[in-house]
DNA sequence: CCGCATCCACAGCGATACTG
DNA sequence: CAGTATCGCTGTGGATGCGG
């Protein structure tokens, strides 16, 4: 019995203290290794890039190709199905730049860094 | 100095424990009161209904309507404003119902609910 | 009725050290 | 190089009680 309306999915699968991104990392560079990753993404830990990628991988929404060579050599790329995320995060950017304007005008441009640091 | 995409703004104002759900309640009842709110959505506490009502109703989302009556009254309702996010609401629910589609081709029915519960 | 204040439990994340 | 393992802090959210 579950609900209807499901864009809380979307927003699962697309949080995450990293996600975006590594997604935008990996979109606009096409493939990238895991330590290439990490110098694109400064202040990322080991730790959680792996945790992050793991699980939008799980999703299908990236792809690991590993190498089994000495030394290790791992590759990350979006997946054809995760090319299909490409008008969605277009539309949610296209929606926070309005936003982002909306705010300025509401409370200025002071209080817009405060207003998207709250939620 | 900020970066140009700005998607994950879109993100931060959606995302948080309850307000996924709220904004669907406002949305499909139209005005609500906080009682109605606490009934709709059995599992919050007024703790977190209120954070992430203020929240909503920082960014303009929604509406607070205060009625200085004992006992008191407060009514919440979408803005104007808050309407613009139809559309992108939209286009994430069908995203996320193509997803679960596409994870259940991949893991199968059993697996799915588990994949989601992951990220 | 609506909401705030306080306290507490737990999960998320960072730092660090270790491995194939 | 690309991780895993462990530990400790911090922030978020739940439970409860008070107040206008």
């Amino acid at each position: 019995m579950t609900t209807y309306c499901k864009f809380e999915t979307a927003l699962d699968i697309l949080v995450g203290k990293w996600k975006p991104v590594i997604l935008l990392r990996l979109l606009s560079n096409g493939t990238m290794r895991f330590s290439e990753l990490q110098k694109a993404i400064p202040d990322v830990t080991k730790k959680m890039l792996t945790q992050q990628l793991r699980e939008l991988e799980y999703h299908d929404i990236i792809h690991r190709e590993v190498y089994r060579e000495i030394p290790p050599k791992v590759e990350y790329s979006i997946t054809a199905y995760g090319q299909r995320l490409t008008p969605l995060l277009q539309a949610m950017n296209d929606w926070g730049v309005a936003h982002i304007e909306h705010l300025n005008e509401l409370y200025g441009e002071a209080g817009t860094e405060e207003a998207l640091k709250r939620s």
